[in-house]
RNA sequence: GGUCGGUUGGCCGAGUGGCUAGGCAGAGGUCUGCAAAACCUCGUACAGCGGUUCGAAUCCGCUACCGACCUCCA
């Protein structure tokens, strides 16, 4: 497999072979919540995306630290110097809570949702009230090259000069650069600090109502929304790092502007490689509140929605996840998830079913040995082209295909090789649950439940023996309404959760 | 309005010049006491209209529809 991992670069706007800057290493920043609300199902989308991109890079055996932050100030509900608030200051004010009270609580949700998706921790995850500092410190770096401007107290991003000197701006989001030049003061609004439209806040004056502030040079004010993710990327993984994510709605113009404080105060951009995830859709629209068309992860789980007809486990919505590619839109809807459920209970069972294989014999490759390796290789050439999660679940499902028909009986077992059958129970559970992170969802590990199981299969088995139907059948009936399958098989007969 | 992307079989969703994924649903079969599960077989889809080509779902153009972004967004 001499493949090389390629990634779609929003940079270049084509697909790159994968070099690192540090050789066996990787440095990757994702944009992660403003934790003033609930996490949004499409959040969990992203941050499963990059999950899985987190968790491919490890496999292929750099060591990545991957950063993601956690926005806890600065992020404003409107325009910066209309009458914009700080979304986690006002949620404060309304509930008469510390702004940190705020923070805790939906960090603490955020953190829980990502453990239920079974999303691993990021190396480090820094918050942007911890780093008021390096804030302020890459403000007056950007005043001290002359992209910044300072009015009543507040700083301002000059884009204007930015796009005069440099011609980066626009580059990541596709802006035309003269529609943005050509804005006028007509489009100001009643704003009036700003010199013009397309500048931005790095540095911000608190109003007296608002509750987070700190001193600075130029006010007792907050840092501007975008400044985060430039002052501690840089402080964790250097001026320039491998790979910075995030939902590509925040191209623009978040992206946009980290790129041009990077450049302002550093002097050059953040990231080698750019990847942005698509949106998660509802019924086809853009998930979102003013839409009517949201549902929470908690509601899905449950099926407390009249969007769903019943609850999916998080493995399942991962699983539903999983089979479409992060760069595409995907569309959240009842019967996707119903198909996404069966999928992902057959694949679970199969990851036991390929444990049970035995006899494999064969000294040389027969033409299925061949193909079952093909398979495998297959899937790793599929994360390798842009981390193909969806082909790379059809090799999979192939594959299943295969387990199943060499434990039925109607592929032979002797014609594999034992190094082959090695391979596939290795990399069969390999890909599920250390690439893909899935997990079994067995409610819980209960021995009880085991014995008891093989008490009550045992009886039946008696039942049968006597062909005694009217019983067999009904504890196979009563068990299937607690949604437990029994499975009859020529070796006896077997149990599994449905 | 500007910019970008999409339109694939009953549903979801990959692919992107010839080899025409996968999941779910459906049909037939094997197995089974009957089922279920599993396995086998089947369905031949690429918005429309032109064009390029020996050949196009895949490239180009036009049309229609949908979506995203355009300083709240993951």
């Amino acid at each position: 497999m001499n493949t090389k991992l390629v990634v779609y670069n929003s940079w270049s706007g084509e697909k790159e072979v994968f070099t690192p800057i540090h050789e066996g290493r990787v440095g990757m920043y994702v944009c992660g919540p403003t934790v003033y609300s609930d996490v949004h199902l499409g959040n969990c989308r992203t941050f499963v995306s990059f999950d899985i991109i987190f968790r491919y890079l490890k496999y292929l055996g750099y060591q990545v630290r991957y950063v993601r932050n956690i926005t806890d100030v600065g992020h404003l509900e409107g325009d910066a110097d209309t009458d914009a608030e700080d979304k986690i200051s006002k949620k404060a004010r309304l509930e008469h809570v510390e702004p940190m009270e705020v923070v805790q609580r939906y960090s603490n949700g955020f953190h829980e949702m990502m453990d239920i998706f079974n999303t691993l921790p990021p190396s480090i995850e820094p918050r942007a009230t911890g780093h008021i500092i390096e804030q302020i410190e890459m403000v007056q770096d950007i005043l001290d090259n002359g992209y910044g401007y300072i009015k009543n107290g507040s700083v301002y991003f000059d884009v204007q000069k930015f796009i005069n000197e440099k011609d980066l701006y626009g580059k990541l989001s596709g802006r035309v650069v003269e529609d943005l030049i050509s804005l006028t003061r007509d489009n100001l609004k009643n704003q009036d600090e700003k010199e013009h439209p397309s500048d931005f806040a790095i540095w911000i004056k608190a109003d007296p109502r608002h509750l987070m502030r700190w001193n600075s040079p130029w006010s007792v004010g907050f840092p501007g929304w975008h400044l985060e993710c430039s002052a501690m990327s840089t402080k964790y993984l250097g001026k320039q790092f491998d790979i910075h994510g995030g939902g590509t709605d925040l191209k623009f113009p978040h992206h946009e502007n980290e790129i041009a404080q990077n450049v302002g105060a550093c002097g050059t951009p953040p990231a080698k490689y750019w990847l942005h995830s698509n949106m998660l859709l509802m019924n086809g629209r853009k998930m979102s509140k003013s839409e009517g068309n949201t549902i929470t992860p908690f509601q899905l789980f449950t099926g407390d929605s009249p969007l769903i007809s019943k609850g999916y486990s998080p493995m399942v919505v991962r699983f539903f996840m999983l089979q479409s590619h992060y760069r595409s839109t995907l569309d959240l809807t009842d019967g996707a998830l119903q198909a996404a459920e069966k999928g992902f209970l057959r694949l679970m069972e199969a990851t036991h079913t390929v444990k049970e294989l035995a006899g494999a014999v064969a000294k040389e490759s027969s033409s299925l040995d061949q193909e079952l390796n093909e398979m495998m290789d297959g899937i790793f050439e599929d994360m390798n082209d842009d981390f193909n999660t969806p082909k790379a679940m059809a090799r999979v499902f192939d594959l299943v295909t295969r387990i199943n028909g060499l434990k039925a009986g109607h592929l032979s077992i002797a014609e594999v090789t034992p190094e082959t059958l090695d391979r596939l129970q290795k990399v069969i559970p390999d890909v599920v649950f250390e690439l893909f992170g899935l997990k079994e969802e067995t409610g819980s590990d209960d021995s009880a439940l085991d014995g008891v199981m093989q008490l009550v299969i045992d009886i039946r088995r008696q039942a049968r023996t006597k062909k005694d139907w009217a019983t067999a059948d009904q504890i196979r009936d009563q068990l299937n309404d607690l949604h437990i399958q029994l499975k009859d098989g020529p070796e006896g007969t077997t149990w599994s959760k449905s």
